[in-house]
DNA sequence: CTGATTTTAGACCTGCAGTTCAAGAATTCG
DNA sequence: CGAATTCTTGAACTGCAGGTCTAAAATCAG
């Protein structure tokens, strides 16, 4: 019983995620949260517990979301380097086509908070293991498929491909396409 | 005339750096930096005007003081690919050493600061273009030397051992030596 | 020594971040 | 309907970040 919640808690995890996300973590006031969500700070407080918790919230939501999105994007047709190519450039592309380079959240994350928060430390190195996981598969699906050298150790590939991937998403603040995409081609050259 | 400053202007600008460096711009309060270096806050005001404009010239610092160690250490005897491996496993050692892990100053720049500041953005781009310029110098001398590939694009090369290194200073943030050290022989494969 | 000039340092100021609170509103149960 | 419960909201509170200011201190020119 009691008075029921005005809001869907999900809808407003993903704006505050997207908030976050734009703006970082610091410089998101609960007035700037308050107005993505559409409610008061108190109720905001009332419901996550304060604004680490909100985030935190925030921060798992991304997880899920982007795990979900690999997943599907790599499984599309195609050849494993393609579909690498393929997620690589999409990842780019995004984030040029914002209004704003808001990068990767899990990195920003960690280049923010990292040094000082270590439940966000490990909540990005679990996001990161996951990544990983994902591209092992498919480059094994690609062995399997016969698109990728068998004596390749995947393993040390996808944590290859998970460094580059994050290393793109850096230089992405500061460079423009052409210069991205050439890099991508530069990365996947050896698959 | 008119009484003397009672400190370097460089060393304070230096250890200003070490500071913003190990504790991000926002969570250093002016006064962190009045007491990493020893001086009261207004008379940093006084002498750097502001926060934002003591950061500059850490950041400007960084820069030199990157670009000088860099030189120097590709340059020293061994192969191209030798010396581009021992760079990266002292930045990523330098890193793990420390007891906190604050990454690259300039990454971590452009990852808080980028989204609202366009001029701590152009400088990151400088820095890293200047990191390119000499990483493509190296792989030409290499060339010239006979150790890599004449058919190499250098550029294109220098572009994406950049973007790795700026991964592996990610990637240094949550996972452990033997990992990146593995990550680093995978990315120099190629060479 | 005096006056002009520059630096020093910490007290002081302003605004806002992050959080709590109080008073009212919406619901279920009996 | 009244009681109990849970949610809502803006006002109110506390602390500190970032910056200014003032009075004293240190120098040099004349």
């Amino acid at each position: 019983m009691g008075r029921p919640k005005s809001f869907e808690p999900d809808v407003v995890i993903a704006q505050a995620m997207e908030t976050f996300w734009t703006k970082g973590y610091a410089d998101t006031s609960p007035a700037d949260l308050a107005e993505a969500t559409g409610i008061g700070k108190g109720s905001l407080y009332h419901s996550f517990g304060s604004k680490r918790e909100l985030f935190a919230r925030a921060l798992d939501l991304y997880d899920r979301t982007a795990a979900e999105v690999t997943e599907e994007f790599l499984a599309r047709p195609g050849t494993t380097k393609e579909r690498i190519r393929a997620y690589f450039v999409l990842l780019v592309d995004m984030d040029l086509d914002g209004p704003v380079r808001r990068g990767c959240l899990a990195q920003n994350t960690v280049s923010e908070l990292g040094r000082r928060d270590e439940q966000a430390t490990r909540a990005v190195r679990r996001m990161e293991e996951r990544m990983i996981g994902l591209f092992t598969a498919r480059l094994q699906q690609g062995q399997r498929d016969g698109d990728i050298d068998r004596a390749l150790d995947a393993r040390a590939q996808a944590l290859f491909l998970q460094t580059a991937l994050a290393g793109l998403r850096v230089m992405a603040k500061t460079f423009d396409r052409p210069v991205l995409h050439q890099i991508i081609d530069t990365t996947l050259a050896g698959l």
